[in-house]
RNA sequence: GGGAGUGUGCCCGAGUGGACAAAGGGAUCAGACUGUAAAUCUGACGGCGUACGCCUACGGUGGUUCGAAUCCACCCGCUCCCA
């Protein structure tokens, strides 16, 4: 091999290794990437169940997308049969079955959404769903697959173990996750499987299954959990702790802008496909400055999602309003009653208050302004006027409009 | 089928007849400070009333009691042990 080729291999090898929490295995990959004369294909399997794409989504989609800047073809298996029998991974039992048209639905939902980060260029995405193929299994079929693996093996899978141990119920059907799973890749010819840590045992079920079928086993890249913005909990929608990729660069810069700074260097290396050696200076609070260092994270991530001149206009917007502590540029309108009106109903009226009480708590703690002079008295009477500006706490405000 | 537990506010969790709108923590919100919606500190944190107050709330229904989250009965949910 010539002395090009292998410093190209060992490029692409330390782009595609990065930010990896597992690799089965990386020698393979290595081989795999060195012998292709043709595209290599990469499967991902997406559960229809779940439409509402966030950053930590987006791990293993930008990990596929490095694939496919290197020319690789990346293969989105759709889980329209495979939802039904319901994924152990998980813990607890049945999940909702979806209709047809609801699979098909959330479909397409998700890939406006996945779209953002891959590129669907037709010869760069191949979608499938596996009903295509799984629906036509016979009994004789399903019988040869599952004698590929056995129960001692099955059981090898954490959350078989753990429930078997605590006397839980492990049904006969949820064996057929993973080895059908497996079966996919056989059917599509993967040769690479890509998934988060929970996956890990189905993709390597894979491997096993794709043997038994005379393939090459494929190769499976793990990603790690992207931890939330609380910087606790891993990221996920009902936790409220996420970044959504439909949010507007406003919303995702701030939200970005508020992580724990002991996050960003996870948060680099995860979301974005900076330098390591780039990553190093940027986090190093001696070289750069912590604020700095984040607004850079936050401007990366926004450019992947908008374009450069969003990230730049997120970046000002955010500086405006707390850093300058001016007001937004944009600001929603808050239909309000003409007249004299007490300044308790005002804040309620307006949707930054639940109820009276916390009106005037608000109030009482110095958070409501109009027009930048504070009210302070709880029973003070205001007399709003168009184009005025109420502000309560740092992040909300209203422009009036009477009505 | 038998037995033992357990169910508290957005979440976790203390409370075992009155001092309980219910400790503590988390989340959230506000203020101060700052480097940002980081970190830290302070405060607020069921609803209605300016406050004493009233209403709603401790799985559900009914009961005991002057008074119940706390005791009793039945029901529902969850967990564990035995079969």
């Amino acid at each position: 091999m010539s002395q090009e080729k292998q410093t190209d291999i060992d490029g692409r090898m330390k782009l595609l290794l990065r930010g990896t929490e597992a690799v089965y295995t990386t020698d393979e990959l290595t081989r795999r990437l060195e012998e292709a004369t043709k595209p290599l294909r990469i499967k991902y399997g997406m559960d229809p169940t779940a439409p509402d794409i966030h950053l930590g989504h987006s791990v293993v989609l930008g990990k596929l997308r490095q694939f496919q800047d290197l020319g690789h073809k990346a293969v989105l298996i759709i889980g329209d049969y495979t939802a039904r029998i319901g994924d152990p991974s998980g813990q607890n039992t049945a999940r909702p079955t979806l209709s047809p048209e609801q699979i098909q639905e959330n479909a397409k939902t998700y890939f406006q959404q996945a779209g953002k980060v891959l590129d669907t260029s037709s010869g760069k995405l191949e979608i499938r769903y596996n009903s295509e193929w799984l629906a036509k299994l016979t009994m004789m079929d399903i019988i040869h697959l599952t004698a590929k693996k056995t129960v001692a093996q099955m059981l090898q899978r954490e959350s078989f173990k753990t429930r078997l141990a605590a006397d839980q119920d492990v049904f006969l059907h949820e064996f057929l996750y993973p080895v059908v799973q497996g079966y996919d890749s056989v059917v599509v010819e993967a040769d690479v499987e890509l998934g988060g840590t929970d996956q890990t045992f189905n993709c390597l079920v894979g491997r096993d299954i794709q043997r038994a079928y005379d393939q090459r086993p494929q190769i499976v890249l793990i990603m790690p959990l992207l931890v939330g913005l609380d910087g606790v909990e891993k990221m996920s929608k009902s936790k409220g702790n996420y970044v959504g990729i439909t949010d507007t660069p406003n919303d995702m810069f701030g939200k970005i802008m508020s992580i724990p700074d002991t996050l960003m260097e996870n948060y680099f290396t995860l979301l974005t496909d900076l330098p390591a050696e780039r990553i190093t200076e940027l986090v190093d609070g001696e070289k750069t400055h912590p604020r700095e260092a984040k607004a850079a994270l936050a401007k990366t991530i926004v450019e992947r999602y908008y374009d450069k001149s969003a990230a730049e206009a997120a970046a000002d917007e955010f500086d405006r309003v707390f850093s300058s502590k001016q007001t937004p540029t944009e600001i929603p309108e808050i239909a309000v009653p003409a007249g004299t009106i007490g300044i308790i109903d005002l804040v309620v009226q307006a949707g930054f208050a639940k109820s009276n009480g916390e009106a005037r708590r608000l109030i009482s703690q110095n958070a409501v302004s109009i027009d930048g002079d504070k009210i302070t008295d709880t029973e003070a009477d205001v007399n709003p006027q168009n184009g005025q500006i109420l502000r309560v706490g740092k992040r909300r405000f209203g422009k009036i409009v009477l009505k």
